[in-house]
RNA sequence: GCGCUCGUAGCUCAGUGGAUAGAGCCCCCGCCUUCUAAGCGGGUUGUCGUUGGUUCGAAUCCAACCGAGCGCGCCA
């Protein structure tokens, strides 16, 4: 990555000009060198803004210091080898670096070499992290609220995992409590009305609408054997059934959007391990809990939140923050070094209470991070498409899978950044042309596939009908690649230097350089969606190349370097598609 | 009323302390005998919600206000 290299140009450039005193009272460069990619072509290539950042702490002007650098980078000898063709100080401050292009060769050989690994980085050091997400509650069909939390969860954990962290995904089952009571009375009402019995259904329930579709086939496979249980025994038997068919039926439809958990953690299995009741003991031991008019009181107030919380109603009965604090704190036993929570909005008020709870547990309340997905709008034709639960017009999360499929399903919900409102146009979400980038993007990693295919593959002649043999033999193809991977110098002959063009060919090249860098970005952020614009610029600047850049010539040398150039663009592409769980196909 | 999140082009959204605030859509004009035109090029578009403050420098940080969504239970 020539930013890393260039960085580590400058820095030592820092590093001496400081040694001798030549920027004040700055004994170091105190924070890392970030460089960027200028808006401008006449501020060169790539620019570093550090001599702002450092006037503050040098006590000089920030021109002064840009000058005091690049005086220094040019005295490095071996900054040259870094296809620095010379730089320039500009104000208030910047350097602005011209690069040649062995640059752009050396960064092509790169994503050649590291292909699949290209843009992963260390980040994590393996320490483990968990993340908690969707935990829905079992007692009806998702929604695409759900989805949303499902895809931003599974793309951060890809992304975690590319950055070096070792990373877990966990979906917490909410199987305990009136819900699940709820559940039962819904499913025993609905079982015996099912089968012509004229019982009411609870008024105050879940939409029967919204549970017909689960009831069906357990009346298939159970028949009426159900029919002899009383009221008590008949709601506990079909609320058990009724949720692992629910279960199943959320699993599935996860897993087919590409959703996969380690673990499904109950709700439950805290109740009946006594780790519930074991978290109160410890909360009334570290004395952050009272008892007030019959209730436990968790003293969340002196921990941040904006009053306390009740742990254990009057009646006996443990309330939902209970449970979470005893989830969490059997997540803390499992020696993560992060917990990553992904929640709803809607459960935001929940967050200072959970904090509060793992601080009056003295665990470290830094290494849990809630992050909170806003709601998502389903629009029709420019007309919002309603998602009320009570009206029965719930637009489930599998809806719109089968309407639009899971590529786009998955892209929509993984491109906005999590805090705001998404919009989903199920229309745009369908339309096959530029207006949908999710298309676009599969479309020029297609495309890639499409020119590779031509070179490679025998061709039929449109107006004879004769077989031509292809323009690359496998032979010739095998032996490219292993020199795109030693001989970077071999991608000269991609590029027209001084030529229009160009500045195409160097803007995709840039793009693809720029890969690790926005890997980390969107890591250190938590914005998988990063990615996923990420890959549309990479598809953009494709597309632009193409235009002016045969790749397929008369001249070998030039066809050999534009097709590692281009593999090297599906590669990139192949690469962001796969951390936001996009599939990148071969033909469209 | 209090709290959280948000407010950037007609629309959907990037940008969160640095150069003249960007992209796509929409609209207009061009471009197919050549590797996927399902495409590309060009043009038009802004009180960065408002007002103050901090700073050499603010869309970005702080405060107040305006507007939107969500939340404020011994519900889960």
């Amino acid at each position: 990555m020539i930013s890393e290299r260039l960085a580590g140009v400058v820095e030592r450039a820092i590093n001496k000009a400081t040694e001798e005193g030549k920027l004040g009272p700055l004994k170091n460069c105190p924070f890392p060198v970030s460089v960027e990619r200028p808006r401008l072509p006449e501020h060169g290539d790539l620019a570093v803004g550090i001599a702002l950042k450092l006037a503050g702490q040098a006590k000089m002007p920030p021109i002064k210091i840009a000058e005091v650098i690049a005086d220094y980078i040019e005295k490095d000898e071996q900054a040259g080898a870094k296809n620095i063709e010379r730089l320039a100080v500009a104000p208030p401050g910047f350097i602005n670096f011209h690069l040649s292009t062995g640059w752009l060769e050396e960064s092509l050989s790169e994503v050649h070499n590291k292909a699949e690994k290209f843009g992963a980085l260390n980040i994590g050091e393996g320490r483990r992290v968990l993340v908690e997400y969707v935990s829905a509650n079992p007692t009806g069909d998702l929604h695409i609220g759900h989805g949303r939390g499902a895809v931003y969860g599974s793309c951060l954990s890809n992304l975690f995992s590319f950055v070096g962290f070792a990373v877990e995904q966990e979906f917490y089952v909410n199987d305990a409590g009136v819900q699940i009571q709820q559940l039962g009375y819904c499913a025993w009402a609905l079982y015996q009305r099912l089968q012509g019995r004229d019982v009411p259904y609870p008024e105050e329930g879940y939409p029967e609408d919204s549970l017909k579709h689960f009831l069906e086939p357990l009346v298939k496979e159970y028949g009426s054997s159900f029919l002899e249980l009383d009221a008590e025994e008949g709601a506990k038997k079909l609320g058990e059934l009724t949720k692992m068919t629910i279960m199943e039926s959320q699993r599935k439809l996860l897993s087919r959007l590409g959703v996969n958990f380690n673990t499904w953690f109950s709700e439950t299995s805290l109740h009946t391990s006594d780790a519930v009741t074991s978290v109160l003991k410890e909360f009334e031991k570290k004395q952050k809990s009272y008892e007030s008019e019959g209730a436990l009181w968790l003293k969340a107030k002196e921990l941040g939140d904006e009053r306390d919380r009740v742990l254990r109603k009057s009646t006996g009965v443990t309330t939902y923050l209970a449970a979470d604090a005893a989830y969490h704190l059997d997540k803390y036993k499992r020696g993560f070094d992060q917990l990553v929570t992904i929640w709803g909005a809607d459960h935001h008020g929940q967050v200072p209470g959970l904090k509060a709870s793992v601080k009056a547990l003295d665990l470290d309340a830094e290494k849990l991070e809630i992050i909170l997905t806003q709601i998502v709008n389903l629009n029709r034709e420019g007309q919002m498409v309603r998602m009320s639960k009570r009206a029965g017009t719930v637009v489930t999360l599998e809806e719109v899978m089968d309407e639009v499929g899971v590529d786009a399903t998955r892209y929509y919900l993984a491109e906005s950044n999590p805090q705001n409102p998404i919009n989903f146009d199920l229309e745009l979400a369908k339309r096959t042309s530029r207006e949908n980038p999710a298309f676009y993007i599969q479309y020029a990693h297609a495309r890639c596939c499409a020119i590779l295919r031509k070179a490679t593959e025998e061709q039929v002649n449109q107006e004879s009908g004769a077989t031509e043999k292809p323009v690359l033999s496998a032979e010739q193809l095998s032996e490219y690649l292993s020199e795109f991977k030693k001989k970077p110098d071999c991608f000269r002959a991609a590029f027209d230097p001084g030529h229009e063009v160009f500045q195409h060919q160097k803007a995709l090249v840039q793009k693809l350089d720029s890969f690790p860098d926005e890997v980390r970005e969107a890591a250190v952020t938590r914005l998988p969606g990063r990615m996923a614009r990420y890959a549309y610029d990479v598809a953009n600047d494709l597309q632009k190349f193409y235009e002016v850049s045969r790749v397929i010539t008369d001249d070998l040398s030039v066809t050999k370097a534009r097709l590692g150039l281009i593999l090297a663009t599906k590669q990139v592409l192949a690469n962001a598609l796969s951390l936001i769980g996009v599939s990148a196909p071969e033909r469209m």
